[in-house]
RNA sequence: GGCCUCGUCGUCUAGCCCGGUCAGGACACAUGGUUCUCAGCCAUGGAACACGGGUUCGAAUCCCGUCGAGGCUACCA
């Protein structure tokens, strides 16, 4: 049997974290098997849909690089045709009904602030209602339900108008899904789909419901705990890591840093765990940070929009960043930064000794002899083998920083005329 | 409330199916080393089987119960 899974974001707000994790999930378990992912937009929610949502998610599983294999999205307001086919075919069988509203419900629903309409179509079910409806998911093996704890499946406002449920049954009955992968939060929707199948006399696909994504709280991860928007990860890290580190909610794999092929290798959906993961930012940014430091120096200068730096300025950025945000600690690297004259100031050395100092770098830097032979031997020939007299200072003048990469390093990135300007103007600002 | 699901360090988890490990790793945290500072790197440390019964020579692992947590409970998805 070919694999075929898909993700089914509904465009009534953006990539949430929760479906990004969901979708690479199904891509992993599409790509161990060679089978097919696609992506299906469920807006069947006219209200609350828009197309800005659908926008932002494209743009979010492309920029995470969770490739889907149908050329054309699918789009539920444009198969609208289908769902009237089937919802009539089980109008006609029987199946199905039109629920009348009576005049006290529809005030009810006036009072509730909905839209009052006279019927909607239900779905028929006149079997035992102590029977028991259960699915063997993949997961976590049976899950049972007694029909009577089901309630009314409402499929469709109108014949043109389908509801999720049974939206979601005709699509993946139509596109022929073999795993519907998805959150735990749609186990209790499952059933109703069950009853859904069975009324057309359709053979159900495999089930899968992954773990939810948790806030610190432990409760499905949300807003207040913190971005869930795709989007809002985009200016900080890498999609590889992202995905690195989204592929180890409810999953282990062994090295953890692993690429998204070798993991699609390895994956398999039984593996998955059953209880909910809490995302933790702290390991978010310490694999980001990895995959930071791995990068290759031009792609590192293409991303951070400095393509002009040489070389040796990548390592001192990669091997001190964790969000790609930060880069910006390094603008000294770059260009000259102010600063306040204090700080050139080892522990408790004074103007005279840091001048003194910094005058000796100047002169290293003059004769091209700036190098750390030279600056410890100075340190010990003139500043009573304090090295921090010499390299604190010069390191200041270079970074305007507290803290920073070392002199040396620095120096080496801006050359030495942009070196012995930095130094003078330190020097100026000690006498002034 | 009802229904469904879950429960190993603070967090992600290995181990559980097929009882016997000092219950392992990673992140975070702490300490030390490298060092002009920061970061990095290296080393070390504290830190968990929710609870109670049962089965067994032996239980994180098997069984029962309790407690706790989460999800769903729309004419949203």
């Amino acid at each position: 049997m070919d694999v075929k899974v898909r993700i089914a974001p509904s465009p009534t707000g953006n990539l949430h974290i929760g479906t990004a994790r969901t979708a690479l999930f199904n891509w992993l378990f599409a790509r161990h098997h060679g089978g097919q992912f696609i992506v299906r937009i469920e807006d069947t929610d006219l209200e609350r849909s828009k197309k800005e949502y659908e926008t932002n998610i494209i743009d979010g599983l492309k920029w995470l690089g969770l490739d889907w294999d149908n050329e054309q999205l699918y789009r539920q307001t444009e198969r609208l045709d289908i769902y009237r086919k089937y919802l009539q075919q089980l109008l006609d069988d029987g199946k199905a009904f039109w629920r009348e509203y009576t005049a006290e419900e529809q005030d009810e629903m006036k009072r509730e602030g909905r839209p009052a309409r006279d019927r909607v179509i239900v779905l028929k079910d006149d079997g035992d209602p102590e029977r028991a409806v259960a699915f063997d998911d993949i997961i976590r093996g049976t899950v049972s339900v007694q029909a009577k704890h089901i309630g009314q499946v409402v499929l469709a406002k109108d014949l043109d108008t389908p509801l999720y449920n049974f939206a979601v049954v005709i699509d993946d009955l139509d596109m022929a899904i073999t795993h519907v992968i998805r959150g735990e939060d749609h186990i209790s929707n499952t059933a109703k789909q069950l009853l859904i199948y069975n009324a057309l006399k359709a053979m159900p696909p495999k089930f899968a419901h992954l773990p939810l994504i948790l806030g610190v709280d432990r409760s499905k991860m949300s807003k207040r705990h913190g971005a869930t928007n795709i989007a809002d990860y985009q200016t900080d890290y890498l999609p590889d890591a992202l995905v690195n580190f989204m592929a180890q909610l409810g999953y282990t794999y062994e090295p953890e840093i692993m690429n998204r092929q070798e993991m699609a290798r390895q994956f398999d959906l039984e593996r998955v765990h059953k209880s909910g993961a809490v995302f933790d930012q702290a390991k978010l940014n310490w694999m980001n940070a990895q995959y930071i430091k791995r990068m290759k120096p031009a792609a590192f200068k293409a991303l951070i929009g400095k393509p002009e730096l040489p070389d040796a300025a990548v390592p001192l950025m990669t091997e001190r960043l964790e969000r790609l945000g930060d880069v910006a600690q390094f603008v000294y690297l770059w260009k000259e930064s102010e600063y306040e004259s204090e700080i050139l100031f080892w522990k408790d050395n004074d103007a005279a000794i840091t001048i003194r100092a910094l005058q000796a770098c100047d002169e290293l830097a003059k004769s091209g002899d700036l190098t750390k032979d030279a600056l410890d031997r100075i340190s010990v020939e003139q500043f009573d083998g304090k090295k921090g007299s010499v390299y604190w200072p010069l390191r200041v003048a270079l970074s305007g920083e507290r803290n920073s990469a070392g002199p040396l390093d620095i120096a080496n990135v801006i050359g030495a005329d942009s070196v012995r300007a930095r130094i003078a103007k330190a020097i100026s600002k000690l006498q002034s």
